[in-house]
RNA sequence: GGAGAGGUGGCAGAGCGGUUGAAUGCACCGGUCUUGAAAACCGGCAUGGUAGCAAUACCAUCGUGAGUUCGAAUCUCACCCUCUCCGCCA
């Protein structure tokens, strides 16, 4: 959510900064609503007053062992007036509401225009694809021999599932268990273990409620709790409603969780294999950050996904969403790419975003300032450290020999119990 | 699942229909005293909103929502959460 304060102030410059995302602000509806709230909230602020003073002196008069009959018949008429406009007030703070809530965050300054995908700018690369001298397989073939079975999967739950066996369900469980250690070891993060399922405010507190409900899973039944799309919302909404000690900050949590996604939207996309999944495993990191460093802590987030690669040493390119690409959430995004052979070229494998205040109005997530000595909004940071599942279909892509079998990337080996070569 | 108790400010804890945004204690901040510290004493100390240059004034908030009432922290209902006991389980 965008700041009340802002939008009241600076409208039009709201309303530009977040046409550089192709979102149209109706600016006069939004102002004409404003200027009626605030009419309405006068109203019945002044009418409170009134009857507030007016209950008082009954009170008063009554202890003296007055007549209170005239009062009270002005109380009376000042509740029905009373009541009136804050129905009217209500109405028109729900259409409000609705409005506040349908805007995505404003961009920073340094995130280039464009459109979509295509105008996303390569920040940096590392390491060199590997040339093979075979035609090397996708992810698909290599796996079915290992143990990766989509037609099981098809049985048990449908499209966008996936079943894996022996080797590679251990390395799918290596991948997490190695990203995990990384990041509570070398970068300083707290593990954490969270619900899958949450209820709607945690969504909302995050953003991906009301406006993305399509892209979740609702389970039914009482009380209704959703599938996360993310450890990003449970390990996010730790924070919600929380004044943090300024010692306290930075916070860094990371979580190793399923992920589930309806892919509403994204029909006939990745149809193959396992880079689109309605359930996937993925290693999330979380900062909740004092909003003068929380760019400092996105590229220091961004560097320790990339450390997950290259620890992998999988190649990969780091890339800055553009005005149009950037989810609505995030002020800015880097992607991380990682080298596919099987479609020669780079797929995303982690966002890392910084949400600057935007989750955290939304939460009332604060922060005491010691200079102010108010509490005031954090800033909060997720990026993938990183999705397990497309990990592991980078491993076997980049990893594949001739004859089909996959070499253990030296950082897993440990966690394979040794092994260093995947074969049937 | 059954029975009971309870959710009040940073924490503890009173208040149970009327000048109560809320006693008291602790913590915290400022001051007096002190060579310094502690103690003692004095003062301050929730959040958000609206108006105002400001002092300030007004409004909202005592788990959440609805209701009763001229007036609700206080009464009613629903929901959420916590605790205790019993049952059942991983």
């Amino acid at each position: 959510m965008l700041d009340p304060k802002l939008l009241r102030s600076d409208l039009t410059g709201v309303a530009a900064a977040l046409a550089r995302r192709g979102f149209v602000l109706d600016t006069e509806a939004f102002a004409a609503l404003e200027e009626q709230r605030k009419g309405a909230q006068i109203e019945a602020d002044r009418l409170r007053a009134e009857r507030n003073a007016n209950a008082k002196a009954v009170g008063i008069a009554k202890s003296k062992g007055e007549e209170v009959a005239g009062l009270l018949k002005s109380s009376e008429a000042l509740g029905e007036q009373l009541h009136r406009v804050e129905q009217r007030l209500e109405a028109i703070q729900a259409q409000l509401t609705d409005l506040q809530m349908g805007l995505p965050n404003i961009l920073h300054a340094s995130v280039p225009e464009g459109r979509d995908e295509s105008a996303n700018v390569e920040v940096r690369r590392w390491g060199e694809p590997k040339s093979f001298a075979f035609e090397p397989k996708d992810h698909v073939a290599l796996g079915e021999p290992l143990g990766m079975d989509f037609e099981a999967a098809g049985r048990i739950s449908g499209a966008r599932f996936v079943v894996m066996t022996g080797v590679l369900a251990k390395l799918h469980r290596a991948l997490a268990q190695f990203m995990l250690d990384l990041h509570v070891r070398e970068h300083g993060y707290r593990e954490a273990y969270v619900p899958y399922l949450v209820h709607g405010t945690a969504l909302i507190g995050t953003g991906q409620l009301p406006k993305f409900g399509q892209d979740l899973f609702a389970v039914h039944g009482e009380p209704g709790f959703y599938l996360i799309p993310t450890a990003e919302v449970p390990l996010t909404n730790l924070v919600r409603d929380q004044i943090l000690a300024a010692e306290r900050l930075p916070l860094k949590f990371v979580a190793h969780s399923p992920c589930f996604r309806s892919e509403a939207g994204a029909a006939g996309k990745d149809t193959r294999g396992m880079i689109r999944q309605h359930q996937f495993d993925k290693v999330e990191m979380v900062q909740i950050v004092r909003p003068e460093s929380s760019y400092a802590a996105l590229e220091e987030l961004t560097g320790h996904a990339e450390t997950v690669l290259k620890a992998l040493e999988l190649p990969y390119r780091v890339v800055a969403l553009c005005a149009g690409d950037t989810g609505s959430l995030s002020a800015k995004t880097y992607d991380l790419e990682v080298w596919l052979p099987s479609q020669n070229r780079y797929r995303e494998i982690s966002s890392c975003s910084n949400c600057e205040s935007f989750q955290a109005r939304r939460m009332q997530a604060r922060w005491r300032n010691p200079d102010s000595g108010k509490p005031e909004l954090v800033h909060t940071l997720n990026g993938s450290g990183v999705a397990v599942g497309r990990a592991l279909v980078a491993v076997l892509e980049n990893y594949q020999q001739a004859d089909g079998t996959i070499v253990v990337p030296s950082a897993l080996v440990a966690y394979m119990g040794g092994t260093a070569l995947l074969k049937n």
